[in-house]
DNA sequence: GAATATGTTTAGTCTAATCTAAATAATTTT
DNA sequence: AAAATTATTTAGATTAGACTAAACATATTC
């Protein structure tokens, strides 16, 4: 049995060894954590004496198997509640994650399982990100950044890649969501802007929020 | 902002007090969170500091206003969880409280009132107990024990005292549950069993199961 | 490759919530 | 009302998770 504590632990190392080559730094854990370094290396310590983390001084953690899919679970939860409150609950994209924060650490398989069918399976959450299933396995299309799309191809928003209730709620304005349809009508060589087609309005957004866009073509 | 400990400490000073008097005693508290009477001692004093209890050595505590408004959101919570793990997630009545336990400490105002919302205002959680609304108010029928009931004076089971696991079950199997009406056909005089018909079947029940059952007359 | 800067760990401290054992108060029995 | 029992509190220790400051390792720069 996890505490608290060590769930978002191994739920900040999974997502840290998924951009990274699978390794991850104590002071990157300290920054998402919200800790000091010194707190990440005891956490490291007794992680790895749980054997859910590889653990080497002075080169960082990686996950063990068991800590992957501990690591699932707890994402699994999350983007289920993630994907409850918005469906049932009306909670827009951009208030679910503290609240999910939470709940995704309640114990009861058979909760969690139940949610998924109350839900209908769900397959991806409100941010576009993949849910595990029940075998903690999950299928994400191969999707590219937006600034990445070639000009005249259309695509549809599939994700984003900044989570934050500020970018959420931009694109909220800008009427951006997840299966709007998206195409590049210009990209101005000067600052790498776009105008685009997103819907049926057309409009400018600058290269970093394009960067944040996941499409599949 | 209270911890998940001092939430337990005063849901369970809140449900002792309701049977007493309104005020506690140390070793009471203690049997029910299942603690050590020292630790009582100590949250006590610290929940007298934050004004929620008012204590005085050796004699128990109670409540203060505050203190039963923070009980009753909680209480508010489990019981709309209850509800909700009922009747869309498919738990039976005996496999809910576990997992309340858990919920009811989600702190988000916004989850709770549309929790509330989307279940339509359900007024009693599955066991027949009342909900607080929004305001902190709930309306509990007036109900007697079914062992106070009238000989064939028809009621309705609207709700139970025991609520574990074991005895749930018991009922199930005899098919009582909320709504089942009910009434005494013969009082067995030497050990107060009773002859009942309950819903479309008759049984017998001993005391100690009526003296469980809540009924509306 | 020495000097500097950055990242990581160790050692020792703190807090919240618990515990045990001993001391003290309240209650009950004789 | 004194003695015995029971309930409660105090004192001091323990644990998990966090912290600061100092020591140490690795990486970067000149």
């Amino acid at each position: 049995m996890q505490t608290l504590s060590t769930e978002d632990y191994l739920k900040a190392i999974y997502h840290a060894s998924q951009s990274a080559n699978g390794t991850v730094a104590t002071t990157s854990i300290a920054n998402k954590i919200g800790a000091k370094p010194s707190s990440v290396t005891d956490m490291f310590k007794k992680l790895s004496e749980q054997k859910l983390v590889k653990y080497q001084k002075y080169q960082g953690v990686s996950l063990t198997n068991e800590g992957v899919k501990t690591a699932l679970r707890i994402v699994r939860k999350h983007r289920l509640w993630e994907s409850f409150l918005v469906s049932h609950l009306n909670f827009n994209w951009d208030e679910v994650h503290q609240v999910a924060e939470q709940l995704e650490h309640i114990q009861s398989e058979k909760l969690t399982n139940e949610l998924e069918r109350f839900l209908d399976y769900p397959t991806h959450d409100p941010h576009g990100d993949p849910i595990p299933n029940r075998a903690l396995f999950m299928k994400s299309y191969n999707k590219i950044l937006l600034t990445e799309l070639p000009l005249n191809k259309e695509g549809v928003c599939v994700g984003v890649k900044d989570n934050s209730s500020d970018f959420l709620r931009y694109l909220d304005r800008r009427q951006i969501g997840i299966g709007t349809p998206i195409l590049i009508l210009h990209r101005e060589d000067f600052d790498q802007s776009l105008h685009i087609q997103a819907g049926n309005s057309t409009l400018m957004i600058t290269q970093k929020t394009a960067e944040n866009i996941y499409i599949k073509p």
